[in-house]
DNA sequence: ACTGAAAGTGTACAGTG
DNA sequence: CACTGTACACTTTCAGT
């Protein structure tokens, strides 16, 4: 399905969108044209969804991200409470997970207190939700792509 | 800092680093050249930090995520854990956490038995690990960019 | 700080093995 | 069918305002 060509391209591309297909090209032995051959048809296949700029999220006012442990009050109602979260902006990640709790989300907010805010006036009144755990991120000690090979 | 034409970049390229220049100078009232010099500017103030592509995990035979909640048996080891979990190629995601947990970490594998083989062999044998909790993602629900205004 | 035009890349496509 | 060479579109750079 992947051969090493595609690996080699993909381990680039997921690190620095903006890779030239001239480098990435030298290095598996194939034309910049060929390179992007293979990206079209990668992104047929449904491989590659996208991309995105990675930004600074402190340096642009946005200090204090937490993970949010979710408790469900009653059966069924993952999808109901996962729509209420989406509509929340600063709610940026949502996973349905096995364990103590129902929801791990990811909340990214100004300081403490806007965490504060969010939770108590939006996160805690969304009905189906019995509680949370809150743990706020001191550091994000790294955050990187998964190595293909 | 940022005014409403560096948001609206932004708030454009955080979802697609692909967006072209003209695109995104046509709804800023701006020429692609201009856009182009706030964006240097944005990198050199460290607000833009890099770029990539988003790559459909499962497809690529990653089918297992979970968040592990990590706790530690003494004082002062952080760094040191960090570092070991640095070098395991599958923790793709490491934060420092108030709460219950000392470090939540993200962990990306083929399969269950992977996981397990991580897990055991892995993570758990790691100086200053206590022990772990695991939360396997059933659903990743949503994941997404905060929207500046 | 921005524009307009020149140089450097990315993209599409007809042609090749 | 995967790839190359080429032509056009886009990004990037830079002198000029």
């Amino acid at each position: 399905m992947l051969d090493e060509t595609d690996r080699k391209i993909l381990n680039v591309l997921s690190k620095d969108a903006k890779a030239s297909l001239k480098q990435i090209g030298d290095a598996c032995f194939l034309s910049s044209a060929g390179v992007h051959l293979r990206l079209k048809k990668l992104e047929e296949q449904g491989i590659i969804t996208g991309s995105k700029y990675i930004l600074d999220h402190s340096k642009m006012g946005y200090q204090t991200q937490s993970f949010i442990g979710v408790y469900f009050d009653r059966a069924n109602i993952y999808r109901k409470v996962s729509k209420a979260l989406y509509a929340i902006p600063e709610v940026i990640e949502c996973s349905y997970t096995t364990g103590n709790f129902s929801l791990l989300i990811k909340v990214l907010c100004r300081d403490n207190k806007h965490l504060t805010e969010i939770l108590s006036n939006q996160i805690q009144t969304i009905e189906g939700i019995a509680r949370t755990e809150t743990f706020i991120c001191l550091e994000q000690t790294f955050q990187r792509e998964i190595e293909l090979n």
